[in-house]
DNA sequence: GTAATCCTTACGGAAACCCGTAAATCGCAA
DNA sequence: TTGCGATTTACGGGTTTCCGTAAGGATTAC
């Protein structure tokens, strides 16, 4: 079994339970941090000492208070360690059930498990932790019925993102031109933004830009 | 102490660590529902059976799963259980962490205490059920600093939130007038709606209605 | 080399919005 | 009843969205 572990979670109430399996797992070493950056340092510490992690379990989304922060979430706090430690082995462990997040996490970031906070999420954290170390790949618990191959969402990419950005921050076309000019971002005029903007009312089943947003709130896309 | 607690919490990351909460109190009955029905059965067959509970902790937003339910949330199942028995200890254990929820709760539900899920929220879960009770009233977790006389978000009010959900579901104005015509809720005008959308644009400083519902989104009110 | 296709951009009219002003209605008190 | 103030509704013109059509440019097929 793992030797050392770092659990990121804020929520306490929800930190006991993933210490719990890990001491039932017989974890010997298990750090807790209730923030990204802590959990950075702890990472890049235990690498100096040549004592590294070998797995991360983090939650996404993390609760922002006084303190002042550097990384705002779990996809940061990866997207670091990524940087200093890539070969660790990283669990996530969060509420969010949009296969469109879910997988980005699998592709880009390369984490080795999902699991869901739900209703059964113990056995399943159980089940994710055992199948990593034994080098199984792309863990999803099992109440996320999406497929890897399932295209419906994957296709809609980080332009579209980037202009239901735009758009919920109030921006008009011709403003969202002019921003994607100044990012050098192509297709760049207010019409092919326009048809792109029509391409995803048509997809979502949306009537106008305001229900188009509320329903990209909705899937966790912004 | 308490004699007989329900904890609604669908969560078993999170139940695990509040029933240790009220067994550390010495609470000699603890009963944990996963889903809302569930809760308002018990509620009711305790009382059938002359052993009441005499207090509820409940969290808000339940996961929906393939079971098929009357009750999908907290709001609702309070609702509910104060119909049958109105005079039972209520807490409320969640994420949320806006101002106008939790007064809706309080005001509007009758619950005894809020405790918000953050980075200590364990032991201020411990300090509401015992103020709760002794009878303090309307305790609020420490972190959630606003005050009921904030007056700032409560003018928002339910007609309010009528049109911002309508808006989000992609109605447009004249819509929304021969809704409100339909169910009689005034004023109707597509003009007096336009200026109360106005105001919110206003209050919200939103630059349009998609900007709008955008920030609707993240304050939870639709 | 030409044609077909796709992608980007442009244009125009209708619908919906945005915003200010003016008229109508309602509640209340003199 | 009359008059006043506040709220609700109506109206109008400017802006933005909405939606179809089409021109220009790049890529691919033949």
């Amino acid at each position: 079994m793992f030797k050392k572990v770092l659990v990121a979670e804020d929520l306490d109430s929800i930190s006991i339970a993933v210490v719990q399996v890990l001491e039932e797992l017989q974890v010997p070493v298990i750090h807790h941090v209730k923030y990204c950056d802590e959990g950075l340092l702890k990472i890049k510490k235990a690498l100096a000492d040549k004592e590294p992690y070998d797995l991360l379990i983090t939650d996404l989304s993390f609760k922002s208070d006084h303190r002042k922060v550097n990384l705002n979430s779990g996809d940061e706090l990866i997207d670091a360690i990524n940087k200093v430690q890539p070969n660790i082995k990283k669990i996530v462990f969060s509420i969010e059930d949009k296969s469109y997040r879910i997988k980005t996490l699998f592709n880009e970031l390369g984490i080795n498990a999902y699991v869901s906070k739900g209703r059964n999420s113990i056995s399943e954290l159980r089940n994710a932790i055992e199948g990593t170390f034994n080098n199984e790949e792309k863990i999803l618990s099992s109440d996320l019925s999406f497929s890897f191959n399932d295209k419906s969402l994957i296709e809609i990419e980080s332009y579209d993102i980037s202009i239901l950005k735009l758009l919920s921050q109030g921006y008009i076309l011709e403003s969202i031109s002019k921003e994607f000019k100044d990012l050098s971002i192509t297709p760049n005029g207010t019409s092919s933004i326009e048809k792109r903007i029509n391409k995803l009312k048509i997809y979502f089943k949306a009537n106008n830009n305001v229900h188009l947003i509320a329903i990209a709130k909705d899937f966790g896309l912004v």
